[in-house]
DNA sequence: TCTGGCACTCGACTGTACCGAGTGCCAGTC
DNA sequence: GACTGGCACTCGGTACAGTCGAGTGCCAGA
């Protein structure tokens, strides 16, 4: 297990240059290009051992070598510093996020920042309702007999349901419903809501009860229990950089995942405070995703957390790089929902 | 120029073949799988002509043939009748989309039906605004200067937008704000709303007039003037279906495409009652998309458009097919908005 | 006008040879 | 004991030649 220090050092040449050229990487090159102090012979004998460990492997017997996903992992871990962002970085960044006029351009920017920024696919998830609290809930008669039901959180987003009532509700109705509803579930998160809701119901007027329980239901069904979830998805055209050579040939795999948002959710949607997670290649539980490292982490107003966004891409990525923007960029996003 | 019948009888053949096996299709191939009635040589002369016509060419000297966009062009008007959907494919549509529980779902549903439909990107786009009339007006005020100006179209869509007011407005001017704008638009298609919305601040009580005035700005930019479209899309991952022989090899520049909302939406939001649309390959006037077809049409309740649906995918693709598939479930998706 | 026959073309595939990047190993040196 | 230079070896990539066969164009004849 003796990894020493040059070992390490030698591990992080292929790794950055692996990064770099997109090619194998030999002893004879990784010695011009880098000060290790030492011959390639030595520097042979150092990729023997690493191999052995796991950390790089050959592609055929007389070809350079190439990290494995563990190796990424302990470059990750222990060899690389998060990069700084450039100045252009920041002010890109800033450019770009300032004059989003409401929550779906927030989101919809962030996302083509990230994928412009990393050049890679962006994913970033909408304010979950979870977490949100509710700000206000409007009832708009549809005809006697429906409802449109619009809730908008406190993280900005807006979501309505249809409500089919079971009997005509007269206007009247309508208002006190609206008013009840609002009193009683306004600044609450919509995670704590079951039992409030259940109390609506309870404590609404006998003539009203039946519209509140049908109204409750959807409140229920749509915002807590299939607790909507929303994405957004930029830079799938940043795949077909590096000519097919990632993703072991095949973008299908890869695209079809894109496609499921709950795969996307699992991926970027489990973020824990102030952390940014990095699966690379295998660790990733999602089959079709074993060619890809998916960078993610948490953003929201201040320290709370309200949704995840991150990226995802070749193993052979730049992750100090893509760490920095992605972190960047969510703080950005946190600072500019904290303003609303 | 004289292309008698047999002559399109062997385009038909060369196309019916190139989509099914696609493989270039020489003389004798053709002669054994369709009942043309003459020999191989006799085809050749055919092809020799088609060839000098633009119809098919020869990818090399010694290689069967492959139609060119003029000729899918030619089989689509003149050689193919639109096939009618299997009874499979009209229960799926049904199943799919049933039980959608509000316009948002019904777009996801659709598209993803569609693509699955047709084994194609699909795309589908969000009932116009242009071409929505105003249901209700809706004004949540988030503070003393920021209303929540929430709009309900007869279509189901529903568009939020925040607005900075210039001064702290009370409660009740609110009510006032939103009674009268509900009094005046409501019903008024949204295309139409540009003198409305300029008669509601000359009506206004002077007290309101500032509200009023930056109430219709938002109106007025968001809703007409930059008219929000929104579009739904699925399937790429059929992209790489025919292993990157389509495409001419690089899915890059489609991909780039179908991330730019304008390109999609002139591809399918140009729709012209009961009319498919068909184009194919070079008659597209995105460069990126010169190496494929697109088949559009229009949807709406009952015989008004109210927005576009298609798919994209290969000029080699079956259009029969896929005209049927688009026509269809943009006939679906029109009754269901229809019961709205 | 159609057909059979024939010479021709050229892509696809196969086998061979060669080059060179890169390796593992070993004996020698500091 | 750690490092180095040297050397034989491996093997992917490329270039080249040869063969095969699908497909063509053309032409004479029915």
């Amino acid at each position: 297990m003796g990894l020493d220090d040059r070992k390490l050092a030698v591990l992080r040449a292929i790794v950055e240059d692996y990064v770099a050229t997109q090619e194998p990487v030999g002893s004879k090159a990784l010695v011009e290009r880098h000060q290790l102090g030492v011959s390639p012979a030595t520097v042979r004998n150092d990729m023997a051992v690493l191999e052995e460990e796991g950390y790089i492997r050959q592609p055929h017997t007389s070809a350079g070598r190439v990290p494995t996903d563990r190796g990424y992992r302990l470059f990750v871990d222990r060899l690389s510093r998060v990069k700084p962002l450039s100045p252009a970085e920041r002010r890109a960044i800033e450019r770009f996020l300032v004059g989003a006029v409401d929550l779906d351009d927030v989101v919809h920017r962030t996302v083509r920042l990230l994928a412009q920024l990393t050049r890679q696919v962006a994913v970033v998830q909408y304010p979950s309702l979870a977490r949100s609290s509710v700000r206000h809930l409007e009832l708009v008669p549809i005809s006697t007999t429906r409802l449109m039901l619009v809730m908008i959180a406190d993280t900005g987003r807006v979501e309505q349901r249809l409500v089919e009532l079971p009997a005509p509700v007269p206007a009247e109705d309508v208002t006190d419903l609206r008013r009840l509803a609002n009193e009683k579930l306004v600044g609450s998160r919509l995670s704590d809501t079951p039992p409030l809701v259940q109390a609506l119901v309870e404590e609404s007027a006998p003539h009203l009860r039946g519209a509140m329980t049908t109204l409750s239901t959807v409140l229920l069904e749509t915002l807590v229990e299939r607790h909507e979830e929303r994405l957004a998805l930029a830079g799938t055209a940043n795949l077909t950089r590096g000519g097919l050579l990632d993703f072991q040939g095949s973008l299908r795999p890869i695209l079809e995942a894109l496609e499921e948002e709950v795969v996307l959710l699992k991926l970027i949607g489990e973020a824990e405070p102030s952390t940014t997670r990095v699966l690379i290649g295998d660790e990733n539980e999602i089959d079709n995703l074993r060619a890809a490292s998916v960078v993610s982490t948490g953003y929201g107003p201040g320290t709370t957390i309200v949704g995840g966004l991150g990226v995802l891409g070749p193993t052979r990525m730049d992750y100090p790089g893509t760490i920095a923007t992605v972190r960047a960029v969510a703080r950005y996003v946190g600072e500019l929902l904290a303003q609303n």
